[in-house]
DNA sequence: AGCACGCCGACT
DNA sequence: GTCGGCGTGCTC
């Protein structure tokens, strides 16, 4: 008797063995293909879980086995290769299959919707027109006409029969007739066209005739800002859909960073296929089925998007690929960089990952030979990569972060009729509020974090859960009015700048002044324009955008990034101070950044400024190797989540006590970084490997025993392979 | 995760 | 006497 195995979405780590539905016969049931949704009882309730195998045998007792009820779909709603990425995943990340399978599928069809096909009405012979004898038609020369045109061509829609003159009786008369019918066929993808672009540089050159098309192999395409990395991928694409592909391109963000996307548009004229979270269910599910059935010749999506299913997949691309939003940071904790290379690999075509401040992840794998290392080092035009200057704020008086040589700087260019950008990582108006009088310091109720000050809405903010009370006029401890505001956020130097430059306009970008959709848009538009101005703004200034009118960057506070607590911490100050430098000085204008320091001698800070980012990284994996840290060697995070620190830690510490970790190292338990958030306590064990294989054992060995375990019943605990964040 | 079963307090 | 609280256990 056959057997279905099903992945069902649920927390259990296993499959679900079906017996076919009743109603399918042998022949039916050996026709299945993996990849199809079937309906099945599950406990008291219908699920939609998607067929892995169909095997011969199953250990589950015959009593247990129940019949599935339906199969939904005729062919494969997810292709094989995303399916065995999907079940790779599910073992890599020691995730349940039916998670990680519904991670692969929009909202919709994973509740068994029927899949909203890319189908076109046609019209065909039937069965007697094809049959109809020569001349039968000689009364009806218009019905003759049609006759001859559909045998001539076979099926093709109405939209073509009627710019051939046919008309709409003569159409319904053959119906009539039954000597023609009307199907659903797929619809053929269009020809994609693209224009010429501007000449490569020879840099760009070499690195696109490395890239061989058609078979897999990763690369690391490492350029500097402005180097023309974009110029690459759509180069790579047009080959791509020369060979009659599709490509799919992976970026951190959409809404952060829809150059891409706009360069790809203007470029082809090609079906592009956009898929992100901002998606309506309907736009979403429409995006998924073009790339699944081919229509689509350009996929570009956030994180998600590495498990749509490509009908000719040709080439898969990440961009900035250093970016932490390739890892997915709750639930199915998967990196979309890391799966991409697997499914490449699977596909067989090429991934290139794109960076100018590669993770040191890829850029061992490139170091060690594992990717090809695609250099771009020079700058496109005459743009040139600007210095950093450090600016000494020891002792300096500030006003809202700002020194007086920053304030003049920023004077100059305006009056020289530039842009300037400054950065500071802090929204809100300061991130601490103090009562002056007794010390007292406003904090969340529910997290080990302090309240943000935010001036505008006269609230104060936890950065970290949901949590806002109304700013207090007085100190809830003392009573006292002398509350002070410490330390700056955007919404303060906002203020300060406004006040000082009063004649320009000054643009504050973060979650907080982006919240409407478009807002970006707009702004990038009015920036764009060339009129002197100010733009202030967090993170969200430095993902991608071109600001071609930007000749100077300042850097108010990187301080904190260069104690941070994580082994990570001085990796992404690299990237964040060389993004941000990145942005100035991309056109002909030369470009200035000044990073303002309390530690203008902080070896890490000179490291980077003095020999680069590429040197700096080299330093840093020099450091991770003595310590044996990724990439040399390999993490995992087991996280307990409780309403209270005992319980957590308690639950580790009985995983610690039944593990056997072999070669690999377990520390803890300890309080994670923010021991409380959003009313729960956090606890971690970490466990490090020598490789990957010694990784798994320990994953396999700590779940089951977390599965196992009476008290992992009675609080959150999650698995996270290669933790960013630890 | 759902959902059912099961055993103890406030209601028509 | 029932409705319903959420503890515990199971899902092929």
């Amino acid at each position: 008797m056959p057997i279905l195995r099903l992945a069902i979405a649920t927390p259990l780590r296993r499959l679900f063995d079906y017996l076919p539905p009743v109603d399918l016969d042998d022949d039916a049931v050996a026709a299945l293909s993996p990849g199809c949704r079937v309906l099945a009882p599950f406990g008291a309730r219908q699920v939609c879980g998607v067929l892995i195998a169909v095997a011969e045998e199953t250990e589950v007792p015959s009593d247990k086995l129940r019949p599935a009820l339906d199969i939904l779909d005729t062919t494969p709603l997810v292709s094989a290769p995303v399916l065995a990425l999907c079940q790779w995943a599910a073992e890599y990340y020691r995730h349940p299959a039916g998670e990680v399978l519904a991670a692969a599928f929009p909202g919709g069809l994973r509740r068994g919707k029927s899949s909203a096909a890319d189908t076109e009405l046609v019209w065909q012979l039937s069965e007697r027109g094809r049959g109809l004898p020569d001349g039968a038609l000689r009364n009806a020369p218009r019905q003759a006409e049609l006759l001859a045109a559909l045998q001539q061509w076979g099926a093709v829609s109405w939209e073509r029969l009627k710019d051939a003159g046919h008309s709409t009786p003569t159409r319904r008369s053959l119906v009539q007739k039954g000597l023609i019918e009307d199907t659903r066929r797929p619809i053929e993808p269009g020809e994609p066209r693209w224009r010429e672009g501007p000449p490569l540089s020879p840099e760009q050159a070499a690195a696109l005739d490395a890239v061989n098309s058609g078979q897999f192999a990763s690369y690391l395409l490492h350029g500097v800002t402005g180097s023309g990395k974009t110029e690459v991928y759509l180069k790579l694409v047009e080959r791509a859909l020369a060979a009659g592909r599709q490509a799919l391109l992976l970026v951190p963000e959409i809404g952060l960073t829809p150059q891409l996307a706009e360069r790809l548009a203007r470029r082809f004229d090609a079906e592009i296929a956009a898929l992100h979270s901002g998606l309506a269910d309907g736009a979403r599910e429409a995006a998924w089925e073009a790339a699944r059935s081919g229509r689509a010749h350009i996929v570009i999506g956030t994180r998600s998007a590495v498990f749509a299913s490509l009908a000719r997949p040709g080439l898969i691309v990440v961009d900035e690929e250093h970016d932490a939003s390739f890892k997915q940071q709750d639930g199915f904790r998967y990196s979309a960089r890391d799966l991409a290379v697997k499914r490449g690999q699977l596909e067989k075509v090429p991934v290139v990952l794109g960076s100018a401040t590669p993770s040191l992840e890829t850029l061992q794998n490139a170091l060690a030979g594992r990717y090809q290392h695609l250099r771009l080092s020079k700058r496109i035009g005459d743009s040139q990569l600007p210095g950093v200057d450090i600016l000494d704020i020891r002792k300096l008086p500030l006003r809202g972060g700002l020194s007086e040589g920053l304030l003049q700087a920023v004077a100059g260019e305006l009056d020289a009729g530039n842009q300037a950008l400054l950065f500071l990582n802090r929204r809100g108006f300061a991130p601490t509020l103090q009562c002056h009088d007794c010390g007292f310091i406003a904090n969340c109720r529910h997290c080990d974090a302090r309240l943000t000050l935010h001036r505008a809405a006269g609230e104060l903010r936890c950065h970290h859960c949901e949590w806002r009370m109304p700013l207090p006029d007085r100190c809830p401890s003392c009573n006292s009015r002398a509350l002070n505001a410490r330390g700056v956020g955007t919404e303060q130097a906002e203020a300060v700048l406004r006040e000082r430059f009063p004649d320009y306009s000054i643009h504050r970008v973060d979650r907080d002044s982006m919240q409407k959709r478009g807002a970006m848009a707009t702004l990038m538009d009015t920036v764009n324009r060339g009129e002197p101005c100010i733009l202030l703004g967090t993170q969200m200034l430095t993902k991608g955008h071109h600001f071609p009118g930007v000749t100077l960057v300042g850097l108010l506070d990187t301080d904190a990034a260069l104690f941070s607590a994580d082994f990570r911490g001085p990796e992404r100050m690299g990237q964040l101070v060389t993004q941000v430098a990145g942005r100035a000085g991309r056109a002909e204008r030369p470009g200035r950044v000044i990073l303002q320091t309390h530690y203008p001698d902080h070896p890490l800070l000179r490291t980077l400024l003095q020999q680069g980012y590429d040197n700096y990284a080299g330093q840093l994996l020099e450091e991770r190797a003595s310590l044996k840290l990724p990439p040399f060697g390999q993490l995992l995070m087991l996280r307990a989540e409780a309403a209270s620190l005992d319980s957590a830690e308690q639950f580790l510490a009985e995983l610690r006590q039944a593990a056997d970790p072999g070669s690999a190292q377990l520390i803890g338990p300890l309080p994670s970084p923010m021991q409380r958030r959003g009313g729960r306590f956090r606890a971690q064990l970490l466990g490090l490997a020598r490789n990957r294989s010694a990784l798994q054992r320990l994953a396999v060995q700590l779940v089951s025993e977390a599965e196992a375990s009476p008290s992992g019943k009675r609080l959150r605990w999650s698995l996270d392979i290669d933790p960013l964040e630890s």
